[in-house]
DNA sequence: CGAACCCTTGATGGCGATCAAACGCCGTGG
DNA sequence: CCACGGCGTTTGATCGCCATCAAGGGTTCG
């Protein structure tokens, strides 16, 4: 990889930590790919033999069931994916693909394992990452097991509005069927969900979003009591 | 607690392999604690005082939101919970109640992430643990996602067979509305699914069921074609 | 023996999926 | 430069899965 993007990878919770020995031989084990736009980057099932990183771009983890597919996850830069995968040495539950032009920096498992083993640091930044991907998880099957549709919709604006320290403005990256299929709905009802918060202070332009009333629409997607106040670190 | 009982838990996956002398101190902190049936031990939002293993009886993980609520796991003995919320020192994403009277062990969450810290086995293990769970919440939501509520019923009686070792006859501990809440359907609906699993080589006779024809219930319940082999170690 | 309570079965209703068609955007090629 | 075609989004109509409402049967416990 370029020398200049190491910083930036170093400075992910996962790897900040850690002995910048071990650091760097990590880095330099690894290489980083650029791939084309809808590019499967793998398949459920194959054996996990990277950590990927997303560097640049954007990336979809979705599933596969019978004809139908679902969207799981859509990792922006720079953040990890799949840790689960490379730790317990198992198969990808999750497939990846690129939606736009992207590149990944691909750590070999087996090193990476290796490392964690003999770097205290390194192991527990993968714990807490994991925990607080498992918490991400459990949010994500109460959301979808007691809000319906438009209630999702409303609350993944608030939580979008958050990372980004509470902006009223959005503008969404990647197309609305892909955020659909996210929140577990075709894009004949997002597009109706939308037009349904009109009515709770949201303002659709295409793909920009204006939060015109945040308490109006808090009052009616009922966001999460809690909320872990380092998600945002990520 | 016991000292009948240290063995039993100290043969836990999580605290197996580390140092003898740390787990005899987190065991002498920590405190056996027997409960009455259907008694909440702890609530959503509440800081995570305690990493909780279920010595005896049985215990429901739930979620409540406006009014309604659902179950998100149901643990048996042996069997920690909660991990992850004692790991990132957050207030719990989930409540929990017993189902039965039931003896829990409480382990000071304080103490265990101090012994984290110094003992490298054992936070591989939690690390593990961690990243099983998490994979295990990967495939829930995808259940939930792309399935029907029949064909999750027909999966979740794979899976308890596949726990059993392949076991043709199951028993189900608790009532059938708590699987139908844990399986996002309703109790009516459950009834239901039960009557129509019947064409797929189920046989129901009240809380034991038989599956009399495996074959014939996986070609319809198109369970997951990646198995993580360890799960049943747990 | 009666009163809960759970499970079951049936009838109805609503949320969201599917089917269908029109609009807008954008890239290509004439 | 404009026409065309493809694709995503939107809007409307219909369908189906599942929730809700309702009632009856069985079991457990006081």
């Amino acid at each position: 990889m370029r020398e200049g993007e190491r910083p930036e990878i170093a400075k992910l919770p996962l790897f900040a930590e850690m002995d910048e020995d071990k650091r760097n031989r990590i880095f330099t084990a690894s290489f980083l790919q650029a791939f084309p736009p809808q590019l499967t980057l793998f398949e459920v099932g194959q054996h996990a033999d990277f950590l990927h990183v997303l560097v640049d771009g954007l990336v979809e983890l979705y599933t596969t069931n019978a004809e139908r597919d679902t969207t799981m996850a859509i990792i922006e830069p720079v953040h990890s994916f799949i840790l689960a995968a490379v730790i317990t040495d198992q198969p990808y539950l999750m497939a990846a693909r690129t939606l736009s032009a992207s590149r990944v920096l691909l750590i070999p498992a087996e090193l990476l394992r290796a490392v964690i083993q003999h770097d205290v640091a390194l192991m527990q930044e993968t714990m807490r990452e994991l925990a607080m991907g498992y918490r991400g998880l459990v949010r994500a099957l109460t959301d979808l097991k007691l809000r319906q549709s438009t209630e999702r919709l409303g609350n993944f604006l608030l939580l979008e509005s958050r990372k980004l320290g509470g902006a009223r403005r959005l503008r969404l990256r990647g197309e609305k069927r892909l955020f659909a299929s996210l929140l577990g709905m075709t894009p004949e009802n997002l597009s109706r969900a939308f037009s349904a918060l009109g009515k709770h202070g949201v303002i659709v332009e295409g793909a920009n979003i204006v939060i015109d009333n945040p308490v109006a629409l808090e009052a009616f997607a009922r966001p999460d009591p809690v909320d872990d106040s380092s998600l945002d670190q990520s």
